[in-house]
DNA sequence: CACCCACATTGGCACGCGTCAATAGTTGTA
DNA sequence: TACAACTATTGACGCGTGCCAATGTGGGTG
């Protein structure tokens, strides 16, 4: 592997000229020195090995994301796709690491000396203040924020149906493992809204994500027009299918709305009512913090402004 | 940061002794020492820096692997589950990279002096000469290989439709860009096998992923009994609504596959048939090669033994 | 008692790099 | 000529680690 010294021994210089000509320190040597020494590495393909930088410097420039044991779905993708964008443009190398619920995975990434850490799901605080001791600095959604948008969309489902007159409504939610970091936050959500307005909401449906248990569900529902907040759109596709084969009219009878406005929600007939959520502005804000390693502490009271860019993207299922 | 010394010190014994019983020489020292420094470590949350460790092996623990500008479904998610996994018990730790068109973005990466390079998508020849160039072993699917996987979907997609006796065919594929590295592939498998097999292949539609598209796209289609290969879940169930919309019986006039086995298939109503791939056979067989640092080129003449694995899953949207 | 050997532990080197003090070379000033 | 003031470049140190050679420490054997 090619290291400064080679760099230097073929550009006839000293491995500590090259080591700052390629540091920002260009300005302290002679055009043609530089222009040599920089021309040489291109055509050695020199990278300057982390390791070694890392030591001396005390941190790396890795940040790494971690991902829950939740979908990866095109949301999550093109918020993460923005963040390694926007961290490369500040010299910062984003990677990232799908945490199973295993504890230890996540430590074998401690030995990178991470210039920062970005969790997509809540960690638990004992954690965060682990990894704050060990000085890595911790940024992601605090249980509470997590908690807070989890409600807040349960929140504008309730909203969304009471507004195209479902007044009777229930959650539909998936057994799957995956998917409980939000769903109890979510039916919270749904349910508050649901009891502040005097609808009437019935008992919450679990379901495994196929034909057969989705069929069973909207059977056992009682007959009369019904508004249902799914989990995630595939929810809602699997409530759907069922719902057309039992005859049950959308959305006159049966109002369905998602979350997460996804491919399924836009392609299938007819378009899933979904709740989709402005990463954009997340991203640049959560840049901006990793950068200036200020706190990204959301206060409780803050919480709602965090809560905003979610919103309401009808679809044919819900309908007054 | 806690370093080794910390430890050591702390421990009440020389750094090398903690480095050494923890790097599997702990047989070398008494028990009663060893017990010492494990707990002393544990106590102090004691990492040892990669930086260090990388510098004098010459090579980090650490696995990239490359995400490509793809749709990180279900399978693949569970693909690199499994591959984490299994690396972390030869104690490699595998972090993913996105990588975007950028080739920047690529190299970012091999400062961290990778112990080899995982891609999910194939590289172009000049890339991954470069890389070994660079003493990187890069792991993954030839360009080769891939495309012969896709020409075996295809070609599987189009002998489930003739088994179903649906002589008819068309391929449809999605518009977007992400997509288009396997579409090719899959379309010359079913055209490859349809002209064997005497059928009739109608013109390829290409779709956007609305509902509207599909309804277009599905108005398209000439009248009688006709079979549609897709590219995956997602453009079946685009095609699936609109054809129940339309009043299409389904599977009697029309057939539907898709690819990926993915919840989709198997929560909508009706079943959505599909192809699924055996994960954990490859996984087990990636692993190995990474560990053992062997060559995984796959031979142009066995390129068949390496496309088993994939089984097409009967759904309610094929039957005879 | 002298010797050797196994055991338990430590000292010291090298890995590749960034940085800063130190050095050589050149020009300007008194 | 002597000396300062600059410019261009280099030497040397230390970051944290793994590992090999070296050291100490007993206990057993002759």
């Amino acid at each position: 592997m090619t290291g400064s010294a080679d760099v230097a021994l073929r550009a006839g210089v000293s491995r500590s000229t090259v080591s700052q000509i390629l540091n920002g320190r260009a300005h302290l040597f002679s055009e043609e020195t530089v222009a040599k020494v920089r021309e040489t590495a291109a055509v050695m393909g020199y990278r300057p090995s982390l390791a070694g930088r890392t030591l001396v410097r005390g941190k790396s420039d890795i940040v790494i994301t971690l991902i829950p044991d939740i979908t990866f779905g095109p949301t999550v993708r093109e918020f993460v796709d923005l963040l390694t964008e926007g961290l490369a443009k500040e010299g910062l190398t984003n990677l990232l690491r799908l945490s199973s619920s295993d504890d230890t995975l996540q430590d074998a990434v401690l030995g990178l000396r991470p210039h920062s850490i970005v969790t997509m799901a809540p960690l638990r605080p004992e954690d965060i203040e682990r990894l704050e001791k060990q000085g890595i600095y911790v940024i992601g959604q605090s249980q509470a924020f997590q908690a807070a948008a989890d409600v807040t969309i349960g929140r504008l489902q309730a909203e969304h149906l009471l507004g195209q007159d479902y007044k009777r409504i229930a959650v539909v939610r998936p057994r799957s493992i995956r998917e409980q970091y939000s769903a109890p936050e979510r039916e919270k959500g749904v349910l508050e809204y649901g009891s502040l307005h005097a609808m009437e909401v019935l008992p919450t449906l679990e379901i495994g994500l196929t034909s057969d248990e989705a069929l069973k569900a909207v059977g056992s529902l009682p007959a009369g027009r019904i508004g249902l907040a799914c989990y995630n759109d595939e929810v809602a596709l699997a409530i759907l299918g069922a719902a057309l084969r039992e005859g049950v009219s959308i959305p006159a009878e049966m109002g369905i709305i998602g979350v997460d406005n996804s491919v399924i929600a836009r392609a299938s007939t007819p378009t899933i009512t979904s709740i989709s959520m402005d990463l954009e502005l997340n991203v640049r804000e959560l840049v901006g913090h990793i950068v200036s390693g200020r706190e990204l502490r959301i206060p409780p009271e803050a919480t709602d402004e965090y809560t905003r860019g979610f919103t309401v993207i009808q679809g044919d299922t819900t309908r007054r």
